[in-house]
DNA sequence: CAAAAGTCTATTAGTATTATAGACTTTATA
DNA sequence: TATAAAGTCTATAATACTAATAGACTTTTG
């Protein structure tokens, strides 16, 4: 049930995108600065925001003063988008995927209580993952921040 | 966010071994019967059960009119125990990780959005994982198979 | 003792992940 | 208009993991 490194840098960056600058507003950031920022290596961040940009989730722009930034607003861009272009379906066996199914083969897939079960799982982690928003994220992370200051 | 295919067959396996035959109680089956039902690779099942056995899930006997049987009640045996014995941890980030925690290099933990988030994720598979047992499953197809049957 | 069954460890083949390399394009600005 | 800063694109290497296969060994029953 492993996020690939590739999701897991990603996922990072965009929540580095999300997250509001002094002027209130999400910033633009060179790959350079995220990589550092992050600690990813700069090569495999190129890439995978190459990816995403083209998924329609990030613009770009080349040359001098250039970056990436968010295509849309925050809060319209959910963990399960993000996760689904990087490392694929979220359902655990592929007979319970909705953007990816086939069959598992066993003799009927009505009555499999792996494939009941396994369905369960991926409807979880579909709900939790399509219903997070970026922006959702950057909230209840600044909203923590503040609580452990006033403690 | 997939199950590997170890994982995959050695729950069908141990459905099949939790599900009651006609004496009401849990078979006795050869991995020879497993495989060819379920259409697993021989061989990667025998390791598979094995693992399953040394963690103490199955009891086996050898020799002729051996097999493998359930070490403890259907009703004790979890998908959760199953899983990790077989694939690893829950957790899609080890920061999160109840059985394998490791830092995962951010600043500061208690403040990281992805780690939020990726606790719900695991919050929520753990819940259904542990909270279904082979008992839970092997019940729950039996009902669905009346259901389908009476319409 | 022979056949049926599980045990154990090693090895291979295949695939996916992670990362690196390098040549190319666009853009701002000195 | 040249140069440096930035993204684009494709290929490839290195590594690790997964899935599967192999084979020699042990135990048990009849």
């Amino acid at each position: 049930m492993r996020l690939s490194k590739r999701g897991e840098y990603g996922l990072r960056a965009m929540i580095m995108l999300a997250t509001p600058g002094q002027d209130g507003r999400p910033p633009v950031l060179q790959i350079r600065e995220i990589s550092e920022r992050e600690k990813i290596p700069g090569k495999f961040l190129e890439q995978i925001l190459l990816t995403l940009k083209n998924a329609g989730l990030l613009h770009s722009k080349m040359g001098v003063g250039g970056g990436y930034h968010l295509a849309k607003p925050a809060g319209e861009i959910s963990f399960g988008h993000i996760v689904r272009i990087l490392d694929g379906p979220l359902a655990p066996v592929k007979c319970v995927s909705q953007m990816a199914y086939e069959p598992c083969g066993c003799p009927d897939e009505e009555t499999c209580g792996l494939r009941l079960t396994m369905g369960d799982v991926r409807n979880s982690i579909a709900k939790i993952l399509d219903g997070t928003s970026l922006e959702d994220v950057t909230r209840r992370v600044s909203k923590v921040r503040k609580t452990l200051k006033s403690s």
